[in-house]
RNA sequence: GCCCGGGUGAUGGAAUGGCAGACAUGGUGGCCUCAAACGCCACUGCUCGAAAGGGCGUGCGGGUUCGAAUCCCGCCCCGGGCACCA
């Protein structure tokens, strides 16, 4: 619009010509949009290298690098939920440049995975196709929403360019090992020299001692040090979904035994997958919580996950073979007294070798299993009629049960007796050795000592098998009181076990009283004890597992890895990535039946040209076959934010003084709160809470091997995360319960709702397409124009709170804008 | 059960030790218009009152303070996360 235009005489009851209305604002933001790309307004120059053109301007300010995490290129666009935070993070990037910082604010795109998967599965489209042309409609929105992106420094995690680094980084853990002796990672060649020089021994169960790198041979050096590094082979029970045709990580699987995406039923069955060995980082991960600005809520949700327990490992003797130990792990030590008897997860190793050949006159129907007929469809009536014969039985019963079955069974405790005994190390007391699921094999030494008096696990067995319980800790008179019991009434009497703390009783030997002594008193004084007698040792479990990074599917990073004709695992040298994804005529996943336990091909395995490969890796040229799993979602997610710092980098990953630059910078005023000082990192990180152990976990697993490794400066990837909200919108369900098109429905809440006539029931749900209620930032731009869309979702509430959108308020945010214009400007 | 949030008009929310309810929606009345609205103005926490004016009011009960939505103690309710993890 030009100032001289020549401005007709409005029809008589038109608006104004010059009032702020969608056409103008349209016009307006349009025209500035223009300006800002072509003058590159949002170009953020690095102190070096190929994007440092007008450095010396901003070098003498304080840095500032702002990050949202970035979304998967969808088919449909985006809808007015995506941009909140994109919006939240804009509004501060711009206010922070504008009062002196050199902000860098990127966006890129997380494109392998499984939708644009899917969509050529269905339709023959090369899942490349569908996810440019996605790629090109987001990329339009956001600029049409006026966010300030430095474009030079976009990414797709499917660029070739980028998924070349994503392989270099999965080789730099590859070739890594944790030494824990400074609890750190370092390359394997590392160990190799240290070993060959003799300054470390091989230290394995035959070998506690440790023996010379000499005395292995080849195949074992190989082994050795494969079982060494970061990322690792590992034949074990894996998450196998089958509607996905993959195996998938703890971290994706709901607490009900799902798919975190799809919500298809998962199975638990024995696999060969590629492992990363996140639980060597377990204790820095929870720790270093502490030096980062992050909300409690996520933090928490992290330690959880990792799950660090302070006990102690304790060893109980068999009673028919004093050599052989079964280790357990407490945190309750101080109850070693109460121990009544022993429990095996049903896949502990030990189970098959302790059981007993027949029963003991004495031992109980429900030992042997009597009461399980009714869970167990080949137990007879009266119990198996030997310990082997129960012990295999039960542990058939519990191996066809996946976790979702386990969950949605009550919690009725089973078991049966292995015919075998243990040694209590403290009072010399017979404990019976039972096989029960309600141990998992999972977590600590997969074994047990059960303290029925003092634990709730332990007192329902116990009554459920006629166990003694025998109290070792004495609850206050209070606890006696809710109970209507008399104080000292003995623990065989009690209605449920007493878990707090309180005066140790019961609990003395020829070596030591812990009698009288508080609970942390008596776990110290037990744990001396348990050492000067070698039956235990002060211990830290953590819950976490390592990470499953294999899946079955076609779009997906290919691992640099060859197989070699005797089967084993190769890597490949830096020189020969990328690796590239070969094209293949079928993009579908392997489904198998639930009970199918044949092993799934990889699509990769279609590409027989590809898959089956010469090369020369020293050698001379040699046939080779092609790892054919690809690298999960959340690998090229795990790294992305610093190769936005040096995006076009042939050599490196990141220039490392361009990565020190934006990562450790100068701040000046960010701070975080609190006294610890500041880690380092992204400044601002703004996503959803959804990835609080997924993303945020794995990134910062890969940052901090990165770190030890010498290529990163900082031991933590973001310094302060932000979650934002959801948005909300009304939902319409027809009569079926089937959500029908939000934007179809007419009618109010007085009215009520219809949609093409029938009636429908509203809810309130996240926006998004599988409620059918997302409202597109198209159609709001072009009604009332961005401006007014953003101050409207910035208005809403506090960014990290849900919100209901609400197509009737925004009208109010648009009048508002149109005071502040009339303000400045004549309409006339 | 354990952990983390949160409770303010009809609605979204503002105020983080100093006039509670900014701003916005909705509502009521008026203006403009043939009629409308993406237009304008006024009022709009509850309550007593014709008005002027008064009383009450931030989940509940206590406390600190000259002064509390805000800080402290004890409850209640709602939302989220975790849970057979020894």
């Amino acid at each position: 619009m030009s100032a001289s235009a020549p401005v007709p005489a409005p029809p008589p009851g038109a608006p104004p010509a010059f009032r702020y209305g969608s056409a103008l604002a349209n016009e307006i933001e349009g025209r500035w949009q223009d300006r800002w790309e072509t003058e590159g307004t949002y170009h953020a120059p690095n102190p070096s290298g190929a994007l440092s053109g007008g450095f010396e301007r901003v070098a003498g300010r304080p840095k500032l690098y702002v990050l949202d995490m970035f979304p998967y290129p969808s088919g449909v666009g985006l809808h007015v939920g995506h941009p909140l935070g994109y919006i939240g993070t804009d509004v501060y990037a711009r206010f922070k440049r504008m009062t002196g910082h050199n902000v860098l604010h990127a966006m890129g795109y997380d494109a392998f995975g499984l939708p644009a998967e899917q969509y050529a599965v269905q339709t023959g489209q090369h899942p490349r196709v569908t996810t440019e042309a996605n790629i090109a409609t987001m990329r339009r929105q956001f600029r049409a929403l006026g966010l300030g992106h430095d474009d030079r420094r976009s990414l797709a995690t499917t660029d070739v360019d980028y998924y070349r680094w994503t392989q270099w980084i999965f080789l730099q853990i590859y070739q890594a090992w944790f030494d824990p002796d400074i609890g750190r990672a370092r390359p394997v060649t590392e160990l190799v020299a240290e070993l060959e020089a003799g300054s470390r021994l091989v230290v394995d169960d035959e070998h506690p001692d440790g023996r010379p790198w000499s005395a292995l041979s080849a195949a074992e050096q190989r082994a050795y040090v494969d079982d060494h590094r970061l990322v690792y082979r590992d034949e074990a029970p894996v998450n196998w979904c089958p509607e996905l045709g993959t195996v998938l990580a703890n971290e994706e699987v709901t607490p009900d035994g799902r798919s975190e995406r799809g919500n298809f039923p998962v199975y638990q069955r024995p696999l060969q997958q590629w492992k990363m060995r996140i639980t060597a980082f377990a204790e820095r991960l929870a720790d270093d919580l502490e030096s980062i600005d992050w909300p409690e809520r996520i933090k928490a949700m992290q330690r959880n996950w990792i799950g660090r327990s302070v006990g102690a490992r304790v060893e109980f003797a068999l009673t028919h073979d004093l050599t052989t130990t079964i280790p357990v792990f407490t945190t309750r030590p101080d109850t070693l007294f109460g121990a009544t008897y022993m429990v095996l997860a049903p896949e502990h190793p030990l189970v098959a070798e302790v059981a007993a050949g027949s029963w003991g006159d004495a031992d109980p129907a429900s030992w042997r299993g009597a009461g399980l007929a009714e869970v167990i469809d080949d137990v007879p009536v009266s119990g198996w009629v030997s310990p082997m014969e129960a012990v295999a039985g039960y542990r058939r019963y519990a191996s066809t049960r996946s976790e979702m079955e386990r969950q949605r069974e009550s919690r009725v405790k089973t078991g049966v007796f292995t015919g075998c005994y243990a040694v209590n190390p403290t009072n010399g007391e017979r404990l019976p050795i039972f096989v029960a699921d309600y141990v998992l094999m999972g977590y600590g030494t997969g074994a047990i000592m059960a303290v029925p008096a003092h634990d709730d696990r332990d007192f329902e067995f116990a009554r459920a098998f006629d166990l003694p319980i025998v109290g070792v800790v004495r609850p206050p008179e209070a606890w006696f009181a809710e109970h209507g019991l008399a104080p000292d009434t003995l623990a065989s009497a009690w209605p449920e076990a007493f878990t707090g703390t309180g005066a140790a009783m019961g609990s003395t030997n020829d070596g030591i009283s812990l009698d009288g002594l508080t609970t942390p008193e008596a776990i110290a004084a037990v744990n001396g004890w348990l050492a000067s007698v070698g039956a235990g040792t002060p211990t830290v479990t953590y819950r976490l597992r390592d990470w499953l990074f294999s899946r079955q599917r076609y779009w997906g990073e290919p691992f640099p890895i060859v197989y070699d004709d005797e089967g084993l695992p190769v890597a490949l040298p830096e020189s020969m990535l990328p690796v590239l994804l070969p094209d293949v005529d079928d993009y579908t996943p392997t489904v198998l039946g639930d009970d199918d336990q044949s092993v799934p091909v990889p699509p990769l395995g279609r590409a027989r040209d590809w898959a089956e490969v010469t090369l020369d890796l020293g050698a001379g040229p040699r046939t080779y076959r092609r790892e054919l799993n690809t690298m999960p979602q959340w690998a090229g997610s795990c790294w992305y934010y610093l190769r936005y710092l040096d995006p076009h980098n042939d050599a490196a990953v990141v220039d490392p003084a361009i990565e020190r630059y934006w990562m450790q910078g100068a701040t000046a005023g960010e701070a975080p709160a609190g006294d610890q000082p500041a880690a380092g990192g992204v400044d601002l990180y703004v996503g959803g809470v959804e990835h609080a152990v997924l993303h945020l976990l794995y990134a910062r697993f890969w940052h901090k091997v990165l770190f030890d490794l010498g290529h990163v400066s900082t031991p933590e990837p973001f310094q302060r995360l932000y979650n934002q909200g959801y948005i909300l919108a009304d939902a319409f369900l027809d009569g079926r319960g089937v959500y029908v098109e939000a934007g179809e429905v007419e009618g109010d809440a007085e009215t009520g709702f219809a949609f093409h006539g029938e009636p429908v029931r509203r809810e309130q749900g996240k926006m998004g397409k599988s409620l059918r209620n997302a409202v597109s930032p198209d159609a709001i731009g072009a009604e009332y124009g961005t401006d007014t869309l953003r101050l409207y979702e910035m208005a809403m509430g506090p960014l990290d709170a849900d919100r209901p959108w609400s197509g009737r308020d925004i009208i109010g945010v648009h009048r508002f804008l149109q005071k502040l214009w009339r303000n400045l400007v004549d309409e006339e």
